[in-house]
RNA sequence: GCCUCAGUAGCUCAGGGGAUAGAGCACCACUCUCCUAAAGUGGGUGUCGCAGGUUCGAAUCCUGCCUGGGGCACCA
């Protein structure tokens, strides 16, 4: 029995108890938690549901908890059930009722985990969105593997997600951009306010390859031909990366056709329906105030140009026209600023921000010894830090902690092998787990037979507890946005499974005159709980975008 | 000034209004002639930044303050 089910077997329970006039309540809740308590005393699993029910029961919260105590305990798979302290209610269950999961979690595979929670949901995440006019660099790397953990977590949930890259293809940083690989391809300086970095030179030899013809065309007939080859090389080679980095993105969202489609002009015309429009000083203004910025947004500015921000409103609109409902967006810090303008943005286009639009704003990271590469433009590149450090560990690093907390990744304990790196600790849980079935299959030990009574050692009651966690874990993960609660949980995971390992042996012993005992039903029933462990971990190791190594 | 994030063990950090606030590291001592010791077991640490409030109960929610990070463009 995982929590979910006692969680509604409490449910069911209690409204019997209403029904049957034993507790005076209106409204049932929706939800009743189920928890783990934190001492082995209070039992398998605790609910607090009639302290939190006392008030509108009006009724003394040890007494409710006996009355749904009593029913409780003539459920089958329970054994024991107790009310202790202001009113908790613990639950001990049956071994075979708990066991039983191993079997469920074998049978499930990859989709154990998967869960409804955000069924219906139609959800646009955009993350990265970095400038196409360089390579990636570490102020990118959190954002793409969080964005990706969040994505994989979403869709995990029943959410229905599209990925999707802002590429900043218009407005003067590319011309500026073309400018500087221009003057690369005429051996000149970078310009004042160009871009440093020797991968410009990269990308003029691209363009000089493509086009022999263009050192010789006069600047104003080259620009646009530079322009695009330099810009399509480096969108190549930032999408390089991010597959390195395991991250992919279902759409290319290009800013320059929001120009090109005339789509400001239409979000303009559209905001201005909602009448919430000035025109005043020769510019367009939107009246972001009425809904809580601190100053109203210029659209277009008085030379007729429209504004950065003109353009975010275009693209929120056509993420809208699209279908998303919900648009989820994945900023720096840096960027909290523009937190109150977007809201507002959603809220002058007649949308609700407190449901269509979600900003997670994530605090910035660092890297210990990392170095700046003159090459990439004295940035520290991420496929720099790739290359260096492991595309694993900086992933699961990365998703390990909460978003608005500030990292400083330290190298040496990524490159290290033991307990203090948590990436390497939840691999090894892995690669042992599959090491020990490989053992036991050659010992002749199969998925035969399955008797969930037989898991009944502590360690194993323990290991079946933190297993019974998992889609829980995910879809609150998915819920709050919070992908780092899967790289805890995993440890946690892989710390109960090599206490388990460490007392509960799997394969057959060899006696003492070197004859090997006989394949049990306790062999057989604990290599399904070491494989259910095992694509356990797995499984949350992917949502992570981490591999899981099968030996190492 | 305004907005925002953070402040929890010596260090790095978890912690859904619940029971005695946790993990890893660091320190000490144990455990492999049998599945990976890259592991496990035991040992002690806290004014949860400060002060109020909300309630049966607060590290958690609210208000104020202190300290630190980030942000407040007709830039892109």
């Amino acid at each position: 029995m995982t929590p979910e089910e006692l969680s509604s077997v409490v449910k069911t329970t209690l409204a019997e108890a209403v029904a049957a006039g034993d507790i005076a309540l209106e409204t049932l809740p929706e939800d009743v938690r189920v928890e783990r308590p934190k001492s082995r005393d209070h039992g398998d699993w605790a609910t607090n549901i009639a302290l939190q029910l006392a008030k509108p029961a009006r009724m003394n919260p040890r007494q409710l908890a006996e009355a749904l105590a009593t029913r409780l305990a003539d459920h089958s798979g329970i054994t024991h059930v107790e009310v202790a302290g202001p009113g908790f209610i613990n639950v001990t269950l049956d071994a075979a009722a708990a066991g039983q999961l191993a079997q469920n979690i074998v049978e499930g595979g990859e989709t154990y985990g998967h869960n409804q929670a955000l069924n219906g949901h139609v959800i646009n995440l955009e993350y990265v969105s970095a400038n196409p006019t360089g390579p990636l660099h570490m102020g990118h790397t959190r954002w793409a593997a969080l964005g990706d953990a969040l994505l994989r977590l979403l869709r995990a949930s029943g959410a229905q997600v599209t990925a999707e890259y802002y590429i900043n293809d218009a407005g003067n940083q590319m011309s500026v951009f073309a400018a500087t690989v221009l003057a690369a391809l005429h051996g000149e300086d970078t310009p004042e306010g160009g871009y440093p970095g020797e991968y410009i030179n990269d990308l003029a030899e691209t363009v000089a390859e493509q086009r022999p013809d263009v050192r010789g065309l006069p600047r104003s007939e080259a620009l646009p031909v530079v322009r695009e080859i330099a810009y399509r090389a480096q969108l190549a080679q930032i999408r390089g990366t991010l597959q390195a980095f395991g991250v992919h993105f279902d759409e290319w969202f290009s800013e320059k056709s929001l120009h090109d489609e005339k789509l400001i002009d239409s979000a303009i015309a559209t905001l201005r329906e909602q009448g919430n429009i000035d025109d005043r000083d020769g510019a367009v203004w939107l009246r972001t105030t009425d809904f809580g910025d601190d100053k109203d947004r210029v659209l277009i500015k008085d030379d007729g140009e429209p504004t950065y921000f003109a353009a975010d409103a275009a693209y929120y609109l056509s993420k809208r026209d699209r279908g998303f409902s919900e648009k989820i967006y994945i900023l720096g810090a840096d960027h909290h600023g523009y937190v109150g303008r977007l809201k507002a943005m959603a809220a002058c286009a007649g949308d609700d921000p407190e449901q269509n639009i979600e900003i997670l704003i994530g605090q910035l990271m660092s890297v210990k010894g990392a170095r700046l590469s003159k090459r990439k433009g004295n940035v520290i590149a991420l496929d720099d830090l790739i290359e260096w450090l492991g595309t694993d560990a900086l992933r699961y690093t990365l998703a390990r902690y909460p978003a608005d907390s500030p990292i400083d990744v330290d190298p040496e304990v990524l490159q290290s092998k033991t307990n203090d790196n948590p990436v390497f600790y939840v691999q090894y849980a892995h690669a042992r787990a599959c090491n020990a079935a490989r053992n036991a299959e050659a010992q002749g030990v199969d998925h035969s037979s399955f008797d969930a009574a037989q898991l009944a050692h502590a360690r194993e009651e323990e290991l079946l507890a933190h297993l019974a966690k998992f889609p829980n874990t995910v879809a609150r993960a998915a819920e709050l946005r919070e992908p780092h609660r899967v790289a805890r949980y995993l440890e946690d995971l892989a710390g109960a499974y090599h206490a388990w390992y460490a007392k509960c042996r799997i394969a057959p012993s060899t006696l003492e005159d070197g004859t090997v005992e006989p394949v049990t039903d306790l062999n057989r029933t604990r290599l399904w709980l070491n494989s259910a462990t095992a694509q356990v971990l797995r499984n949350g190791l992917t949502l992570l975008g981490v591999s899981a190594p099968e030996q190492m």
